[in-house]
DNA sequence: CACCATCCATATCTATACGATATGGCAGTG
DNA sequence: CACTGCCATATCGTATAGATATGGATGGTG
């Protein structure tokens, strides 16, 4: 059997007659008649009763043309279905976020457009690592991810820049280096550091920041003192508040204002900058992640 | 698009390539990846990601392939179940029956047997006089009858003769007739009845019948007098226990045991007897109908 | 009542396209 | 680096969908 079938089956059945339907298919009558002598001899019935002024369904032909046509019908919207979620506008996408990054306005603010633009695309937004992001990437398990730093570069995932902001220092209130500061705005320099006990995220999950964080303090002359290491930056600050350390962060995590903590202007921010990146599968991005990734891009050049 | 696009592609992707799925469907692999690209090229979007190893689904493949299983499904079901209705094992049966041909015991326990037979055929009984089971069998809104006289012959509409049994004369309790017959069943000739009131079944409904009693009437040489036309035989049994005249019914009709009357055993039965018919489509019975026609052939004669 | 119109079935033929065969290309593997 | 496995392209043969021609049945109509 095939849906040829079944649509001149429908016809004749509409119809009333071969003739006409046969008209209407654009077709002649006596292919037509065959086409439906093969159905009829397929199924195993008569789907119609022939009378000299044209065809009436038999009452199996009856239920048959109502299960065709939702059948067919059927088969138009499971198409129509699949055609919206390779164009990207239906359709699930997985979103990796670093914690930091997710702190970012940028990153907050493309979901939210995202969103927009496809509202029947199902974001799923998933906090993990770097090294998660990278590794699930490559697995396939999500299809762009924000982070700050890439690394562990491997074929087939690839990066772009979104945008730079500068570090900034997180101390404790009441730290020596806040003194005589006053109601503007305390800064800091790198080497002012020298001795203070440092917390930062762990080197595993996000090696790009660690090695910075690093090479930057031995530019200005020092190797950090690595107090504690926490798996998120949020984590980080607590501790600072807790009077455990001093941390670095970029500038977009002031928004979380715990208490207990002051953020400081890094002098010579150039040194030590937080890039926000969007990584993505290099070659078989599809589906509406591509038109994700095509947001991302929009936003940062256009 | 055929349903062979739609098979081909759910080859395709159960066995992830296709080589192995061109296997499977007892064809070479040339004409299956061509088969996929056309359907690919219709449906407007790709169905599967090439790789060098095998093939994967796109998203929207993965979509339509749940889809298009579910739809090949679906119509193999609907050609089942419409094949169960062309053999007459699912469907529904409009059957007619005249109130007294009801009180038959052979047509009750003959419905009851067809519903054994054919548990899942939907029975619908419609009481109806002769001459409305005619028409609308000739109508096609019902397929089968039970009625007493057929009567108003027109092509196309067959009978079959299933039994005859003796009509009775129904009396009202004190009859001057019924005196002197005692315990035993009362017995009387027509001849005794040629000045009784007569309740008869009006003629446009049932003619048959009314034309056999006013003929057996004629033989035993008087003309009765009409003194009541009911719509029903039951009717007219009720009018001989309000004492408004006497009637003849079908022996059968005894189980109707109305307080007030008694039934009297016609001597000389054989000028009066009451056949029971089935009625039914001379040329276009289908379906369930056939089974239940040749349900009650087999009953009558095996 | 015979003629005609209408519509379905059968028979034969043609052309499309489905599928087979042959071959090339690409990527991962021993 | 040759080899294997798998998909794509190209060409060819054949099955079959569809066209044409015709016959047959039935109901309406002059």
């Amino acid at each position: 059997m095939e849906l040829r079938h079944l649509r001149y089956f429908l016809a004749v059945a509409e119809e009333g007659q071969f003739t006409r339907a046969a008209e209407r298919l654009a077709m002649q009558q006596p292919p037509l008649s065959q086409q439906i002598r093969t159905l009829e001899e397929e199924i195993g019935f008569e789907l119609f009763v022939r009378m000299p002024r044209g065809v009436t369904l038999t009452p199996a032909g009856q239920a048959f043309a109502e299960d065709a046509q939702r059948l067919l019908q059927e088969l138009q919207q499971s198409v129509d279905r699949a055609n919206r979620i390779a164009r990207g506008e239906l359709g699930t996408i997985s979103i990796g976020l670093t914690s930091s990054a997710a702190f970012h306005p940028f990153t907050t603010e493309t979901i939210r457009a995202f969103r927009a633009v496809c509202p029947e695309v199902a974001v799923e937004l998933a906090e993990l690592n770097a090294a998660e992001i990278i590794e699930r990437l490559a697995a396939g398990q999500i299809q762009a991810a924000f982070l700050r730093k890439p690394v562990d570069v491997r074929e087939g995932v690839a990066f772009a820049l979104l945008l730079d902001e500068p570090m900034v220092v997180v101390l404790p209130v009441g730290h020596p280096l806040l003194k005589g500061a006053g109601k503007k705005r305390p800064q800091v320099s790198l080497k002012a550091l020298a001795h203070e006990d440092f917390i930062l995220v762990r080197r595993p999950g996000a090696p790009g920041m660690y090695a910075d964080i690093l090479a930057a303090c031995r530019q200005a002359g020092f190797v950090p003192r690595i107090a504690r290491e926490v798996p998120r930056m949020v984590s980080g600050i607590n501790l600072v508040a807790a009077g455990l350390g001093v941390t670095l962060v970029p500038a977009s995590m002031q928004r979380y204002d715990q208490v207990g903590t002051v953020y400081c202007t890094l002098t010579n921010p150039a040194k030590l900058s937080a890039p926000l990146h969007l990584a993505y599968p290099a070659g078989l991005r599809n589906s509406a992640a591509t038109r994700f990734i095509e947001l991302v891009k929009e936003r940062v050049h256009g």
